[in-house]
RNA sequence: GGUACCUUGGCCGAGUGGCUAGGCAUCGGUCUGCAAAACCGACUACGGCGGUUCGACUCCGCCAGGUACCUCCA
């Protein structure tokens, strides 16, 4: 291909043209869960979207590093320092020790990546795997003196910090402002500046998860682990960092100035930021507890859902909005993408059916390079999924005798359609897989041939009969000018 | 309060200075023993008010409404 993949650049705030640091690799960072709580729908749409990105460089034939943390330690509650430490608060909770909390939520997490089919990372670090990394990284901001101690708490000195690189441009703010939005905090406060935040958190008597360090022991501050852990396995700088929009601000502006502060180098050379999931217009959010379980969308079981939604539906319906959009959740929406993408599993099983003639009536090249224009545009998935729906119209034209096509045409088009849908959206047809799949289609073929020939002989009674009672079990029957066709609804 | 962003047809969602995605729903028609599916066709929108322009939904300004971030969250 030599077209030109454009990526939208959080820092330039501008699509740019995407270019390796190393031709034919890519690096990317993506910030991964907290596991200390089930993950919700909001989480997941970034890492399906951070997916479809992941599997489109690979389809461009990059080799591709993919970088996902998960987040085992630290992260206190509230920006003030005497928050408790979320591990050890839901440790308490469900009367646990925190590495099962950490266990039984990351083993959750990636159950859920794996119904939702994304790709497995080529790491997975953790935080608590990493300690001495962000040790090593800290003593070196405090070596070069953009950080200071007090009482065993390591503070990253912002001012100084931005007098020298520019702090906010990530979200495009100065530090006049950002000092101006910053809130008073209540009661005392040993930070010296107000936008200061720490690297190393001293531990309490309390603490249940906390390190030796050269300050005591204690605990990593939030942002030091993607720092540490993006150098060790990408470099001083790499391609690509992502992750949801709500990190712009804290997370993702503190990992660049520990990482500028720390290699003098700038980290990443593109920033990627995914749009929040809503509900009723309002961010879906644990705090704010209007946060969708998979399960609970799975199974229909909540009170704003009418019934469940397929995995598979679930992810059509995000990968047709763009990632920097974003997409409000609700049942008219979701079922019109799952009747969607019913219409788009059915295209590619009738795609077996065509028959080829001598010539084309369509041009296969064209769906071919409408997809690539969609998706070197920043991954544009909805536009992509829209050249698919003009290919699923060709498609049962085709079927119906109204187009044709070569042999060689149809060959590419079938590899075509199915690298776009399979390999590039991640999609599944949910409905042929598995051999009890298989042989519940084998019945079910024959009971329709029993149907064929009571029809042949105008047996009408017994031909409705079987079609009716496939109805009751949900077997949704569909005449054919030579055949049938059913499906499971 | 500060800083950004958003407002598209019944619903969801792309996008562009002129050629007006797509899905779902709805309404006609074709096909069918009936039905469904499929196909063909219809429905042609861009918050309000000004401005720039030959021409704006797309650029600029103001207003209204909404959202996010500034505090843990993908």
């Amino acid at each position: 291909m030599d077209s030109k993949l454009f990526i939208y650049n959080t820092l330039t705030r501008k699509k740019e043209e995407f270019i390796p640091i190393n031709p034919g690799h890519v690096g990317i960072y993506v910030c991964g869960p907290t596991v200390y709580s089930d993950v919700h729908l909001g989480n997941c749409r970034t890492f399906i979207s951070f997916d479809l990105i992941y599997r489109y460089l690979l389809h461009l034939g990059f080799k591709v590093r993919y970088v996902r943390n998960i987040t085992d330690a630290g992260h206190l509650e509230g920006d003030r320092d005497e928050g408790d430490d979320k591990f050890a608060k839901k440790a308490k909770l469900e009367q646990l020790e925190p590495m099962e909390i950490v266990q039984k939520y990351t083993l959750a997490f990636r159950d859920v990546m794996r119904i939702f089919n994304t790709l497995p990372p080529s790491i997975e670090p953790t935080a608590t795997g990493h300690i001495s990394e962000q040790i090593e990284m800290i003593k070196q901001i405090l070596e070069q003196g953009y950080a200071y101690e007090i009482n065993g708490t390591v503070y990253f000195d912002v001012e100084k910090y931005s007098k020298e690189y520019p702090y906010g441009q990530l979200t495009n703010r100065k530090l006049e402002d950002l000092l101006e939005g910053t809130r008073e905090l209540g009661g005392q406060d040993e930070k010296r500046g107000r936008l200061d935040f720490a690297l190393w958190i001293t531990a309490k008597p309390e603490t249940l998860m906390k390190w030796p360090s050269p300050w005591g022991w204690g605990f990593p501050g939030w942002h030091i682990e993607c720092s540490a852990m993006g150098r060790k396995y990408l470099g001083d700088t790499f391609d690509i960092h992502g992750g949801g929009m709500d990190l712009q601000a804290t997370h993702h502006t503190n990992e660049i100035a520990q990482s500028q502060a720390c290699n003098h180098k700038a980290p990443v050379k593109y920033w990627m930021h995914t749009n929040m999931l809503t509900v009723n217009g309002a961010r879906m959010s644990k705090s704010a507890g209007n946060g969708f379980l998979p399960n609970e969308l799975f199974t229909g079981n909540h009170p704003l859902l009418d019934k469940g939604y397929s995995p598979m539906a679930v992810r059509f319906f995000m990968l047709q909005s763009h990632y920097r959009s974003t997409l409000d959740f609700s049942n008219e929406a979701l079922q019109a993408s799952e009747k969607g993408f019913q219409r788009l599993m059915a295209a590619n099983r009738i795609l077996n059916k065509i028959k080829a003639s001598d010539k084309s009536t369509v041009v296969v090249n064209d769906l071919t390079s409408r997809i690539y224009d969609a998706m070197n545009d920043d991954f544009n998935s909805p536009v992509a999924i829209a050249v698919l729906f003009d290919w699923v119209r060709n498609i049962n034209s085709l079927a119906e005798g109204k187009e044709s096509i070569t042999q060689p045409d149809l060959d590419l088009l079938k590899q075509t359609f199915r690298t776009i849908v399979f390999d590039i959206l991640g999609l599944v047809d949910e409905q042929s897989e598995g051999s009890k799949q298989e042989l519940t289609s084998n019945l079910i073929d024959m009971l329709l041939n029993m149907r064929l020939e009571a029809k042949a002989r105008k047996d009408f009674s017994t031909s409705d009969k079987i079609r009716d009672d496939l109805a009751k079990f949900g077997v949704v029957v569909r005449d054919r000018k030579d055949g049938f066709d059913w499906e499971i609804s």
